[in-house]
DNA sequence: AATGAATGAGCGTTCATTCAT
DNA sequence: CATGAATGAACGCTCATTCAT
C-alpha cells in the first residue's frame, strides 16, 4: 500500500504539472508516464483513464482549496475581518498552488455533459463561502441589505481578477490586494 | 456568390455553437460539416484549416464585442455614468451573444503560445475600457486614487461574476445588476 | 474544333510543364486548370481524367520524339553517319524538348502494372531504332559482329547519360559528346 | 527487443518491396502495415514518418550497393581490371537487390527539393567511383586523354543499360556483359 | 460548352487503451 | 505488479471527380 501509494502520487503529481500547463487534450498518457518515470501501462493500474486522472485532479485541488480555506474561521465574529482572511487564502492557495487553481477555474473540459454534479460543487465551494460569509453579514448588519448571491458573485469575480493581477504584476502582495478589496466592499471608490 | 456566403456563414455559426460546448479539441470539423449539413471537404473550401475557423470566430466575436461596447461613448463627462453603459453593452453583449462571448472569456488554446497577440488583445478590450475609464475617473477626481490596473482587473472579474448571475438566475435584469455594480463601486456596502 | 483544340492544347500544355516539374502525384488537376485559365471541371471535357491527360503526354512526346529522329533517315548508306544523326537528334529532342524528355525517361508511374504495352513502345522507340541501325552495320561489316540487343542497350544508357552531362555541364555541345560517344564506339579509349 | 528489430526488420522489407513497385506516392502506410501483417499504429513505433522509412531505405540501399563495390578494390594497379570489377559488382548489386538498385535508379521524389544532398550523394556514388577510375586511367597512360566525368557518364549509362539487359534476357551472365563493356571501351566496335 | 462548388474516399499521423509477457 | 509493444479508431486535411447551374 505504502509502495502503491507513491507511485499513485507520482502519477497524479505528474498530470497536475501537465494538465496545468498544457491543458487536458495537449497532455497525452505518454507524457505522464514519461515524467512520472513509469510505463504507460502502469498508469493503468492506478487510473481507469486519462479522465479519471482528470477528475482525481479537480477532487484533490478541492481538497486543497478547502485545506486553505478551513484556516479562515467562519464563526468569527468579525464579518469584515472573516471576509479577509477568506479571501487570502484563497488568494495564497491561487498562489502557492497555482496548477490546481487553474485545474479549478479552466473551462477546459467543463462544458461536456460528462462532467459530476460533484465537480461542478468542488468548483463552486469558494463562492458558496462567500455568499454565507455575506449572508451573515447581513444578518448582523454589518452589510447593508441586498442580494447576497449577487454580491457573492461580484465578489467572486473580484477574486479572480485580482489572481490575474498577482500573476501579470508581481510587485503587488496578497495582503494589499486583499485589502484593496475590502475596502472598495465597504466604502466604495468614490472621493471622501 | 450569395450561395457561397451563406454557407461560409453557417459554417462558422456551427463552429460557434460546437466550440462553445465542447471546447476547440472537443469538437471535430466532421461534426462541424455535419451540423452544417455539408461535406467534410467543403469545410476546407471556406476555411483554411480548423484552427482559421476558430481564429476567425474569435475575431468576430471581438467585432461583435466592440459593436455592443463602441455604443457607450468614451467621451461622455460623467465616468459613473460611461462606466455603467460600458458595463452594461457588456452584459448586454454576453447575455445577447453568449456564445461569442465565451469563445472570448474561454480559457481554451489561451495556453498553447502558438496564439497570436492579436487574438491575446481582442480578448483584453473590455478590460483595457474599464482601465482607461478608471483612469479618467481619477484624473476628473471622480474615483479615489489608485492602482487603476487592480481596480479594472477587480472590476472586469465582478462583470464576469455578474454574467454568470445572469445565467442562473434569470431573473435579475442586467440593469439591476448594473445599479448594484455602480452603488457597490461608490458607495460600498457597509451600512449607512 | 479550332476553339475545341484550343482549349485541349491549354491543357496538355500546361499539364507537361507540371508533371515535367513536380511528378504526376506532385501535380493536382486544380493547378493544371488554373495555369491553363480554365474551370477545373472544363479540365474533364476534355478528359476523362488526370491518368488520361498523363498517358496523352506520353504519346505526344512520342511524336515529338520521332518528328525528332525522323530527320536522321535510315536508309543512309553509312552507318556511322546514320548513327551520329539517331543520336544527335536524340539529344537534340531531350535539349529542346526536356519535359518531354523527362516524361518519357522518368520512371514515375512507370511500375503500376496498369500502363500499356503501348506505352512502353513509345518509351523504347529510340532504343529499338539504335538496335536497328545496329543490326544494319553488322549485316554490312561496319560493325564487328555482336549482340545487336546488348549493344543497343548499352549505347541507349550512353546517350541517357550524355543528357546528364548536358544537363548539369553546360559548356559541353551536342555535337561535341556526339562525337566522344562515336569515338568511343569506333576505336574505343585505349591509348592508341 | 530482439522481437522489436524484426518487427523494424520486417516494415523496411515491406517498405522496399512496395516503394520498388508503386513508388513512394503509389504506396500507402496502411499497405506497407497490412503487408508486414501489423497495425498501421504499429509503424510509427519504428519510424517517425512514412519519409523517414524511405530515407532509411535509401540509406540501407548505399550500404548495400557499397558492400558490393568494396569488394573491388580501387588501389588495383590495372584500371582495367579495376573497373571490371566495379562494374561486375555493380550489376551482381544490381541483380541481388533489385529492390535496393530501382530505389536508388528511380528518379521519384528526386525533383521534390526536399531531398538532402546525403541522398543525392547516396545516389551518386558509384558514378564517382567510376570517375575516379578513369582519372587514374588517364593518368596511368592506360586511358586517352579525354574529359572524364563525360567518360563516366556514359559507362554509368552503360551500365544502366546492361541492367536493362539482365533484367529483359536471362541469358546472359554478368561476366559475359561486362566483358561486352571492356571490350567497346578498349577497342570500340570497329571491325578489326 | 463551361463553371466551380460540392463531394467523400482516402491519406498520413496520433494516442488512449489493451494485453502478452 | 510492471512493462511497453501493439492496436485501431479517430483526427485534420487533400484532391480527383461529379454535377447543378
Amino acid at each position: 500500500m505504502a509502495r502503491t501509494d507513491e507511485k499513485k502520487e507520482r502519477i497524479i503529481r505528474v498530470a497536475l504539472s501537465l494538465f496545468g500547463q498544457a491543458g487536458y487534450d495537449g497532455t497525452t498518457v505518454e507524457e505522464i508516464a514519461q515524467k512520472a518515470e513509469i510505463a504507460k501501462g502502469t498508469v493503468y493500474l492506478y487510473y481507469t483513464s486519462k479522465d479519471a486522472i482528470y477528475r482525481d485532479l479537480i477532487v484533490e485541488a478541492g481538497k486543497a482549496r478547502r485545506a486553505y480555506l478551513s484556516q479562515s474561521p467562519r464563526e468569527d465574529g468579525n464579518v469584515r475581518l472573516a471576509l479577509a482572511r477568506l479571501i487570502t487564502q484563497e488568494l495564497r492557495f491561487a498562489r502557492a498552488e497555482k496548477l490546481y487553481y487553474r485545474l479549478l477555474s479552466s473551462t477546459d473540459r467543463n462544458e461536456g455533459s460528462e462532467f459530476s454534479e460533484e465537480i461542478r460543487r468542488i468548483r463552486r465551494e469558494f463562492l458558496t463561502e462567500l455568499i454565507e460569509l455575506i449572508r451573515v453579514g447581513m444578518l448582523r448588519g454589518a452589510i447593508r441589505e441586498g442580494n447576497p448571491v449577487l454580491l457573492g458573485q461580484l465578489l467572486a469575480g473580484m477574486v479572480r481578477g485580482a489572481y490575474q493581477m498577482l500573476e501579470e504584476n508581481s510587485s503587488l502582495t496578497v495582503d494589499q490586494i486583499v485589502l484593496s478589496i475590502l475596502d472598495l466592499l465597504w466604502r466604495g471608490w468614490a472621493v471622501s
